[in-house]
RNA sequence: GCCCCCGUGGCGGAAUCGGUAGACGCGGCAGACUCAAAAUCUGUUGCCUUCACGGGCGUGCUGGUUCAAGUCCGGCCGGGGGCACCA
């Protein structure tokens, strides 16, 4: 019997598909259009099961829709700049251009033996001239629409990576990439304006319906709208007459007990700078940061001027003014009045300093006489109380009210603040896309001219010291001021490598234009319809991609806001974990040797602790290379392995045994569809079928409709088991007719060709096809197929199953009823007594109700 | 602390609208083929009970709505994720 030999199989068709360029898409067409992205990969060198799985999905859905008559575009490319490649340098010695491109060259291979269904025409690195070129252009854009500024902010530095990171960048106080304690320094550092798109940022979630609400939910969250009222209260024995505050609960402001600053806040400075004792204070807040253990223990502290602010409503009322460590000055106006009754911070802070406590919203059906505030603040709906005119309002009428009256009085101000801070661009790092700005002594900050572009980044630099090659290259940062002429020095700091990755997906609609975006392709293809990957950028890439869709608009490049219209985030690719002994070494899963029901060292005796499967990582061992997968079954069986069983926005364990499932599915389809003989030839015409014939056919069609329903909402686990149903439906077949058994055999290999190319391409030229299966067009369902004449349904007594019967699918509700009663079981379960009710719900149920 | 999601056989999971729970796969068991093994094929596989027919139980726990609940509502328990002094 001849075996289904992948490697062979694969090599050749993936070299047909590549020799007549059957997925490059034209930038025209009389088609819909469809564009299919996979977020691009970081050249690290080698693919992952990560990448295996994200490729495979969107592939899977590329050759779908490219079946069903759209014109896909699938393209690929490298989000090439970044730290490993400088790291690489100072480890290795070897460039980071070197390093970059030829792991370029090595993935790519590797991307190319999956089979992916990709233009690599349009494929290009970010960390080419061509490209990053471009980008230089966007930025002048931005810098004359003022989308960019340069400021001297408290910003994240990271001692490991010897950079500074944005905000989404810093996760739970560490470096996302280094995982370093994250360190706040004061510098001056180039910002995107992200927050001038803040409202439209956020009010554009409601239209992505196609993405998940959990993504929806995180960028909510991080763009932190919330309204409220910024107000001034006078101040006494201080250098400055007033000091403003924000709030979103101007209706406690009878419950207000002292002012608390920032220990950053410019009056803070002010007075440090006269009383050593503040500004040691201040000192110490500093020196905890945003270290964790300082968040944790989260202890309130404060200090008291002597500063007495006077409340607004009342001017025989002072409140004292405290500097305190938990007012942070990047929110709001880095100053706030304490509502100790209703915020717990407020309350903490007011129990340590013996302030008092005055609760002013009373919930309902309390006495405001006993009402008392404990060790919680209450936050709850109520009543106002202890507040004169806004006693009994309800708390939205009290905002309104207290608004309302500090707005007539010229001292406030109804406004809405962000979470969301500006996007801080700038790193001290040289393998990235450089700012393109000189600094002039007697101009300031000056643009690199449009025809001086692009500003490539040198390559004789040294890495053998620690800081930014650029700024410590001898001769690259000088140049001359394009206004004045005069000496000038460059911007020695690169691009964040997230702004790389926030156009490269308008870039592919043309690759090669001249300008950053061909209009006219960007318009026939934009937005994305589907995009794929980690649910790990869900604040990162995907809000900054958000943020440059809506610049590059404004500038004119683009007619769109969104550039995602639908996003998918797949789970992770997990395995297994294996230790020599417990807590002893990580062992990787070819030095592990299952039988007898245990683990032991191959070739040894040695047992091997095993331990809960974790997401594939180098640090735990437990990955296993797509490659030896590839090598040993072939590229379609690990993209059926990752379609198969687990949802795809879900984490899915890899199994040996789960892998040599699918191998062996490859094989039975081969074997199904070589073994059979005496097929009538290709496009014979199906007679008019009964009986078993008739059979195979309703499984062809409900297999055709179910798989379609299945991929179009990207449910791949029910495709595959539907498939696996068309198998076991034509295996368990008997003699049907061969022009039966070909539409059959014909539809799953058209049924299988997005998910296993190359599998497919061999079964169709074995059915005798000189046509590609790339190139097919999907089956169509034949609605009269799927749907059959007669139908079981379940026949209860009371809700519980007794029985089911047959019957014509439009059968009268009188005959159903009557074959449900007749039912021994029916009959045994109602004990002789007559059903005081029966409901029949067509189609799908009879309930006797006794 | 706040917000969100998820709990179904030995395992991954299916059940789209409240209507026959466990499709499909993995694993297990039994058999066929084989000198034997691999490969392949067939049957079987939620739990308890029964010689059998059958019966009982069953979707984390608990209460409710309904003729009918994995699905809807309330309370709890467990797991995962996001944010974290955001005024």
């Amino acid at each position: 019997m001849a075996r289904y030999n992948a490697k062979e199989s694969e090599t050749r068709w993936q070299s047909v598909w590549s020799a007549r360029e059957t997925f490059r898409a034209a930038n025209e067409s009389a088609l819909p259009k469809s564009y299919v992205l996979e977020m691009f990969p970081y050249p690290s060198g080698r693919i992952h099961m990560g990448h295996a799985r994200n490729y495979t999905m969107g592939d899977v859905i590329a050759r779908f829709k490219r079946a069903q008559g759209f014109n896909v575009l699938h393209p690929m490319g490298w989000d090439a700049f970044g730290l490993p490649a400088e790291n690489a340098a100072r480890e290795k010695g070897v460039h980071p251009r070197e390093w970059t491109y030829a792991n370029i060259a090595a993935m790519r291979e590797e991307l190319k033996s999956l089979g992916l269904a990709i233009d690599w025409s349009r494929e290009f690195a970010t960390c080419d001239p061509a490209y990053y070129a471009r980008q230089q252009r966007l930025f002048l854009d931005f810098f004359r629409m003022g989308l960019v500024y340069r400021a001297e902010a408290d910003v994240n530095w990271d001692p490991v990576d010897e950079t500074v990171l944005a905000n989404e960048q810093v996760i739970e106080g560490r470096g996302w990439r280094s995982g370093a304690l994250v360190e706040r320094r004061k510098l001056s550092q180039w910002f995107f304006k992200i927050t001038s798109f803040a409202d439209d940022l956020l009010h554009g979630l409601d239209q992505l319906e196609r993405w998940p609400e959990k993504v929806r939910l995180m960028q909510r969250n991080w763009i932190g709208r919330s309204e409220g009222l910024r107000f001034s209260f006078d101040l006494t024995k201080a250098p400055v007459p007033s000091i403003e505050v924000f709030s979103t609960r101007p209706d406690t402001i009878f419950g207000a007990s002292f002012i608390a600053l920032s220990p950053e806040h410019p009056l803070t400075e002010q007075l440090a700078s006269k009383d050593p004792k503040l500004a040691q204070f201040v000192a110490e807040c500093r020196t905890g940061g945003t270290a964790e253990e300082t968040i944790e223990t989260a202890e309130k502290r404060g200090y008291d001027t002597g500063i007495k602010a006077r409340h607004p409503f009342d001017a025989n009322w002072d409140l004292p003014v405290y500097v305190a460590n938990f007012v942070l000055m990047a929110y709001g106006t880095g100053a706030i009045f304490g509502c100790p009754a209703h915020d717990q911070r407020d309350l903490d802070f007011a129990r340590k300093y013996r302030l008092p406590v005055l609760p002013v919203v009373i919930p309902e059906g309390t006495d405001p006489k006993t009402f008392a505030i404990g060790d919680e603040a209450y936050v709850g709906p109520g009543r106002l109380a202890n507040s004169r005119f806004l006693d009994g309002l309800d708390v939205e009428s009290a905002k309104a009210e207290v608004a309302k009256r500090l707005e007539a009085a010229g001292k406030g101000q109804r406004t809405v603040h962000y979470r969301l801070r500006d996007w801080l661009v700038s790193r001290q790092r040289y393998w990235g896309c450089p700012i393109p700005v000189i600094h002039c002594a007697s101009c300031g900050i000056v643009p690199v001219a449009v025809e001086n572009l692009p500003v490539v980044l040198p390559d004789d630099v040294r890495f053998d010291q620690p800081g930014n090659p650029l700024a410590l290259h001898p001769t690259w940062k000088h140049t001359s001021c394009p206004k004045c002429g005069g000496r000038a020095t460059r911007e020695t700091d690169t691009f964040d490598t997230f702004v790389d990755s926030s156009w490269y997906f308008v870039r592919f609609t043309d690759s090669h234009a001249d300008d950053p975006v061909n209009r006219a392709a960007a318009q026939y293809w934009m937005p994305v319809d589907q995009y794929i990957g980690g649910v790990e950028h869900a604040v990162l890439h995907l809000l900054y991609a958000r943020f440059f869709t809506r610049a590059m608009a404004k500038a004119g490049h683009l007619a769109v806001q969104e550039p995602f219209a639908g996003l998918f985030t797949q789970g992770m690719v997990c395995h297994e974990t294996y230790r020599a002994v417990d807590g002893g070494d990580w062992l990787l899963p070819e030095e592990v040797e299952k039988r007898d029901g245990g683990a032991f060292q191959r070739g040894t005796d040695i047992p091997v602790s095993v331990g809960p499967s974790e997401k594939m990582s180098k640090s735990r061992k437990n990955v296993i290379a797509p490659e030896t997968i590839i090598d040993a079954f072939g590229a379609d069986t690990i993209r059926w392995f990752m379609l198969s069983d687990t949802p795809p926005e879900r984490d899915i364990e890899w199994t040996q045994e789960g892998a040599e499932g699918c191998w062996r599915f490859v094989q039975r389809i081969y074997r199904l569809i070589t073994e059979t003989e005496d097929l009538p030839p290709a496009g014979t015409k199906m007679p008019e079928v009964t009986g078993v014939d008739l059979e195979l056919r309703r499984a062809t069609h409900r297999a055709i409709a179910a798989v379609t329903e299945d991929l179009s909402a990207l449910r791949f686990n029910r495709a595959v088991a539907q498939i696996y149903t068309l198998a076991n439906a034509l295996g368990a077949a008997g003699a049907v007719s061969g022009a039966v058994r070909r539409e059959a055999l014909e539809t799953m290999v058209l049924l299988i060709g997005p998910m296993m190319p190359h599998l497919a391409e061999t079964c169709w030229e074995a059915l005798g096809h000189k046509t590609l299966v790339a190139m097919a067009r999907w089956p169509h369902a034949d609605p009269r197929l799927v749907k059959s004449d007669t139908i079981t349904i379940g026949v209860q007594v009371n809700g519980k199953l007794r029985g089911e019967i047959q019957i014509p699918r439009e059968a009268e509700e009188e005959i159903v009823k009557s074959s449900a009663l007749a039912l021994d079981s029916v009959q045994r379960a109602l004990e002789g007594k007559p059903p005081r009710r029966v409901i029949v719900v067509p189609g799908r149920i009879v309930n006797v109700v006794a």
